[in-house]
DNA sequence: GTAGGGTTAG
């Protein structure tokens, strides 16, 4: 009778097991084709019909509210969970992490984690390397050392992303001594680094001007056994199409066709943004037609790349066209998009729709419109209207180095090199550099219109300022 | 449930 019984409980529990399995699979394939509504009702119908969910279930369906929209939206469903009496595990709360890491909202992650402690919930090494990348991500690289420092120093084990996203933040904050130092430290401590490692490294080194040392662990990777991946590729290829060398960029694309690679928006991109910078347009737009054939859901950086080509092709009323279709099909355009845009129209002369469109890029509020205000400000001077371009220069409260290098350039143009050269002075005081014909051009311009004294003062000047740069 | 490559201006 036992027996019978023990067996009848056995067979009920593996048919519920069985049966959240199938809800599982089902809730995953939604959340997966964000389908969101459908999950959710799935799991409420699963409960009346005796599929009962776990906290596989709800831990899936967060990570996907976390995906697609937000934090907020994943922290929600915590409460249906608990209505529904599970308990959310270390892995719910890595999801919410991971979605607070890529807004970034380091307080709410923080948040996040004290929370987790006061449940009871232990972080695992997970949260503490998604903690990292948030810390980087806002900015804040001494945090996420402390962080590493406290995996390290606590009865943690690191793992290799660990390793990986320390290392990639710091070239990303612009450490990449402190990266590579990072990376033969670890070496000489045993540890192997894995394709992505390489792949991080390369790629910063490469994009602080390191070629050399760029090379030098591409060497490595390719005597470290690990088979150079599509990543891989792309990320050489840039390198060398950043430093001018187009050629060789074109070879290695090449040998990526050649040898079978698969070509994603990532690799396309990249040719087709070098083939327009270089004006090989037919090309360009060849590889564009490619990559809409084989591209499934192009995402805003490839729409982006595409509206440049058509800027560049002076087809500017299909990139506005383009824009619309996109936006209408509920794809969000950037800074990016626009910026592109009022460069075209800068360089078809249009400088009245330019203006306007950067206007509403205000409208907008955008992350950034410096891009789009220093082509303004180029495409003024170079039309003649250097008193105009003045004014909004004034105006910016942002300024890089293209942006004096545009002004000086376009000051010198119509010979007024005594403001250029006051130009130059507070571009100096702000640490940045303007480039050197723009500063000879200055100097010369001083001296042809007789004032020796300033001419003298102002080399020396620049002259200090790249003596006391490293 | 965490880590890598792509888009703009002088």
């Amino acid at each position: 009778m036992i027996h019978t019984w023990h067996s009848f409980n056995l067979v009920q529990r593996m048919t519920s097991s069985l049966s959240t399995c199938l809800l599982n699979i089902c809730v995953a394939s939604l959340c997966k084709a964000q389908q969101l509504e459908k999950a959710e009702a799935v799991i409420v119908d699963g409960i009346r019909l005796g599929y009962l969910p776990d906290v596989v279930t709800y831990n899936t369906l967060i990570a996907a509210y976390c995906r697609f929209d937000g934090v907020d939206a994943g922290y929600k469903v915590i409460h249906r969970m608990s209505e529904a009496g599970i308990k959310p595990c270390v892995i719910t709360y890595n999801s919410l992490l991971a979605s607070a890491a890529r807004q970034p909202q380091l307080s709410r992650a923080l948040d996040l984690l004290e929370e987790m402690r006061r449940r009871g919930i232990t972080p695992d090494v997970w949260s503490y390397n998604t903690l990292m990348q948030c810390c980087f991500k806002s900015g804040k690289p001494d945090e996420a050392n402390r962080v590493f420092r406290d995996i390290i120093l606590a009865n943690l084990t690191p793992s290799p992303t660990t390793f990986n996203t320390m290392i990639n933040g710091l070239c990303k904050a612009g450490y990449p001594a402190n990266a590579l130092r990072l990376f033969r430290n670890l070496q000489r401590h045993g540890f192997l680094p894995q394709l992505v490692t390489y792949n991080i490294l390369i790629n910063g080194l490469c994009k602080s001007g390191r070629l050399g040392q760029a090379r030098r662990i591409l060497q490595e990777l390719g005597e470290s056994g690990h088979i150079p991946n599509a990543i891989t590729y792309t990320t050489v290829m840039k390198c060398c199409f950043r430093s001018g060398k187009f050629e060789q960029g074109f070879e290695i694309y090449s040998e990526m066709r050649s040898k079978g690679y698969t070509f994603d928006a990532f690799a396309y991109c990249t040719v087709i943004s070098a083939l327009t910078k270089i004006g090989r347009l037919k090309e360009a737009n060849d590889c564009m037609w490619e990559m809409v054939r084989n591209g499934s859901g192009l995402d805003i950086v490839s729409y982006n790349t595409l509206i440049n080509l058509y800027c560049k092709d002076g087809k500017l009323e299909t990139a506005f066209q383009l824009l619309n279709e996109i936006e209408k099909g509920g794809i969000e355009s950037d800074e990016y998009t626009h910026s592109i845009l009022v460069n075209g129209l800068c360089k078809a002369g249009d400088l009245d729709r330019a203006q306007q469109h950067l206007k509403y890029m205000k409208m907008r509020g955008f992350q950034s419109d410096l891009v789009a205000y220093n082509c303004m400000i180029h495409g003024l001077c170079e039309t003649g209207q250097v008193d105009y371009a003045m004014k909004i220069f004034e105006k910016m409260e942002l300024k890089d180095s293209f942006t004096y290098s545009s002004m000086v350039h376009g000051l010198c143009k119509v010979r007024t090199f005594r403001v250029a050269s006051k130009l130059i002075l507070s571009c100096l005081r702000e640490g940045l550099k303007i480039l050197a014909a723009d500063q000879r051009a200055v100097i010369s311009g001083l001296r042809s219109a007789g004032l020796k004294q300033e001419a003298r003062k102002l080399r020396s000047k620049l002259w200090s300022a790249r003596a006391l740069a490293f």
